[in-house]
This record gives C-alpha cells, structure tokens and sequence, in this order.
DNA sequence: TATTTTGTTCTAAATAATGGAACTATGTTG
DNA sequence: CAACATAGTTCCATTATTTAGAACAAAATA
C-alpha cells in the first residue's frame, strides 16, 4: 500500500467527516501527523484540485476536481439513466423517498434519490454510504452474493439502532427469506425512526448489479403501506431489470 | 509536489479521457511507467476505492468513492441549492439548457444542468469543465476577476473553434465589454455551434460566486432569441444573487 | 501446443518523503 | 500594546519507502 495515497485518503475522510473547513495543524492532531507532513500533502493536493482553500480562513474543503472524477466514474453506469424515470414514477406512486443503491464492498452508495413532496421525510444525499447489512437495499444485494456474505459475517455486525441484525444465524436466516421472496425490509435497522423496502435489479446475465429502496419515517408505516411499497418496489426492479435484459425466467423465481 | 499524488492524479486524468476501461500495461505505456509501478499503485488506489475493477477484464474505472467525496464537495456550495428552481424556471421560460457553473482557476465546472425538451440540443454533462475564456459564463466571471484576467492572458488562449478570441487585447475589450454590460455572449467560441449567454452571481460580499448561462444549438439563434435570452438570464443571476444577500446597488450597476 | 500479451511479486539500489527546528504571520489576551 | 499563543511554511540531514528491472505465473491468441 502506497503511503503517500494512504495518507491522502486519510485527509479525504477527515474532511468527509467534518462539515467545516479544516486546517493544518487540526489535520496534524487528528492524523497524529507532523504539520510539516501535513502542510506539503495539503498543497499538493490543491495543486492537483482535491482540495480547496477556503478563501478567508485558508483552510481546506474537498475539491471540484473530486466533483468532476465523480461524475465520471458513475457516467458509464447506464443504470442510472434507465432506472431514474422508473424511480420518479414509484415516487409519485407512493410519495416517499425512492433510493437507487449499488454495493461496493461491504457497503451501498446512493447512486440517485427521488424526494418524497411530504413534510416528514428521511435524511439522505447521493453519493452517501451505509453498511449493506442494515439497510433493506444492502440486504437484498447481499442476499444474491453469497460469498460477499461469508465476508461480512466474518467480521462483527456492528449495532447502529435497537432493531440492527447482530447474530450472525438470524442474519442468515434473514437474507435466506429475502432470497425467497425477492425483496427486503428495513424496520428501523440503521436509522432508529427509518424504514424502508428494497429489491434486487438484475442484469442480462442474473448478476444483481444495483437495488431500489425506499425509505419512510417509521411513524408512517401501517401493514398495508408495507404491503403496498412491496408490490410498487417489486414492479419497478422487475421493469428496469427487463431493461437491461433479464431474462424473464431469472426474474420469475420470486414470486 | 509529492510524487505518489502526482502519479495517482496521471491516473485519474487517464481514465477521465478514456471511455472504456484501461489495464496496467495500457497505464504503463500511455503514462511511460514501468508497469510493476502502475500494477502497486493500481492495487492500493483499488483498496481505497478510487478505482475500481471491471469485473470480467481486470480492466480499470473511476471509483465509487470519488462519487462519495465529489458529491460532498459541493454539498457546502448552497449555491446549487438556492439556484436550482429558478434555473429550471429559466429551462421552462425559453426551453433550452441551462447550467450553473463555478470558476476553479482558469476553467469553469458545470455544477448543474436544466435539460430542454428539444428534439436537438447541446450535450455536456455535470461535471465537465472548460476553459472560462471561451464560453459565456466563464467571460462572465472572468470580467469580475481582474486579477485572473492577467493569469490566463499571460499564458496562450488556445483556439477551440473558429470563433474562440485568441488575441489578448480583444479578449480586453471583450471582458471589459462583459463588465459595462453584465452578461456575456460565446457565439461559438468553444464548440463552433453551440451560442449561450451568460451572467455572473454575486454573493453579499459582492463577490462572483457563480454564473448561469444558457447553451443553444447556434442554428436556433436569431436577434430576437439573444436578446429574450439575455433578459432572462439576467433577471435569474439578479434573482439568485439577492437571495445570496447581494445589495441592490451592486446589481444595478449594470443596466 | 507454441507464442505473445498481461499482471504480480521480488530484490538491491536510489530516490523521495520525513519530522524536528527555525522562521514568519496572524491573532489573542492580560 | 506588548507578550504570548496559535497557525502555516520552509529547511535539511536522516531514514524509510518507492522504484525498476527481471523472473514468474496466468491468460489470451495464433
């Protein structure tokens, strides 16, 4: 491992943490680096566009050249583009927020978010992260990548929320059901209050390359708007994997 | 400079010109590396997500993480936020794309895009940058940075069209032009055939945080469409600089 | 099956990053 | 307002890390 884009990743990750501005010698305690250390990566990463220096204080923010990779690495993700006018249609449908995840590693990144025009709505921006074992997006990506599993039951399912899946059996079990059914819930796993229904989007040759959740205050949910995210989540993942050309057969496995 | 940055920055900048994915000997060859170099840091940037690999070829793309910190990045700019509706009113009012950009050194990024329902339209996407001297919202915001305007004359203005300015004096003129006038025209001085308009966004400080500008096939221009477009524009930038809290009179010195 | 192309691992050698100190600049407080 | 913190940059001998070529393994191609 290059030290030198450790380190990088390192200031990149402190600056994903903090919202405010950051200087050099807060890098320094922080990373429990020298300032001198610090100081020379900070200007050479501006030099390059990672960072920015706030103009007034000189500190730094993350940088536009991070905005334009970024848009980049999702552009070829065609994914996206067929499944965005699905999403805003299942948002309309129901009114909640509708999510578009894809698993890297062990967890999700949110590719595209479809608001919900209601007063009380969950908290999300695209481009955030969250483990894939406690969101039902995660859980039914995981729930197709059985050796992804054995690799995320290795290590500790860490608590988030009083509902989160910390036993290894029941979390077996849990995504065996969500195998069978061909979608996930989440009652409140990662976010105490949110819920949310997820399904698998399949491409031409069976993989699951990405999910469509949706995400509600737990204060909304009654049995039938369970029942009826289910039937609406399901349709949507159904068309779009359709799109990208699943065959009817890997679809129809579920029920 | 640190070297292991620069390295992983010739990277980057190999696959953002490349469209499909890139091996390690293809890395080693375009960026004359010796491919054990390319193959450790290729490994180590895969591990902190910034590349990620295709799954069948072994073949390199853009990350997931640069999506997670260029999503972040412009979180903080509130700008986005405050400017979309009004641009998308703009969208409505004339039915042509309209975009949102920053000045990062001597080049724009475009922040945002309103697409228009017309059947030809430009293409540019989120994120994507240009040289500000040769399109209208970075003349735009080059005209309020004096400064800048000596940097960028000082080095060459290189030709992309047949219409880009290319000599110093009248690029002056222009820019001086743009101030007394406060909108900027680009009659196919980047891409030969596409014309925008563009304004400059004040902040309460009274300084240019950002401009809007429109982006039209140049076959669709007439003197009636420049000048609906200009008003429009113009009406926007002062909308969106008031609610930044610009004081009126810095808007008002121009008509 | 032979052959080219691709990617990874190993090593001594060489280079580049390090971190403490010295210095400047800016800001804080008694 | 002087004295004192605090923040950021630059310097340089030391040291640790990256390097580049070769050898290897694996995969694609002929």
């Amino acid at each position: 491992m290059n030290r030198s884009l450790m380190k990088a990743a390192q200031i990149f990750n402190t600056l994903m943490e903090e919202n405010n501005p950051v200087g050099v010698n807060e890098f320094a305690r922080k990373l429990d680096m020298p300032k001198s250390t610090v100081s020379r990566f900070l200007s050479t990463m501006e030099a390059l566009g990672f960072v920015r220096r706030e103009p007034g204080s000189g500190k730094f923010r993350l940088g536009l050249k991070l905005f334009e990779l970024g848009c980049r690495a999702i552009e070829d993700m065609d994914l996206r583009e067929i499944a965005v006018p699905h999403m805003a249609k299942l948002r309309d449908a129901i009114n909640e927020n509708v999510l578009l995840t894809v698993l890297e590693g062990d967890r999700i990144t949110y590719l595209e978010k479809m608001e919900s025009t209601q007063a009380v709505v969950t908290q999300m921006n695209v481009g955030a992260t969250a483990p894939a074992y406690c969101v039902s997006s995660g859980k039914a990506m995981l729930a197709y990548h059985p050796e992804l599993v054995e690799r995320v039951l290795a290590s500790e399912l860490k608590s988030h929320s009083s509902h989160t899946i910390v036993d290894p059996p029941k979390m077996r079990e849990e995504l065996e059901m969500i195998r069978v059914r061909g979608y996930a819930l989440n009652k409140g796993e990662f976010r105490e209050d949110v819920c949310g229904v997820g399904a698998p989007i399949f491409d031409a040759r069976g993989l699951v390359v990405g999910a469509i959740s949706t995400a509600t205050p737990a204060s909304r949910m009654n049995e039938e708007r369970w029942e009826e995210h289910i039937e609406s989540v399901l349709e949507v993942t159904r068309t779009i994997s359709k799109l990208l050309g699943a065959s009817v057969s890997q679809l129809s496995m579920a029920p």
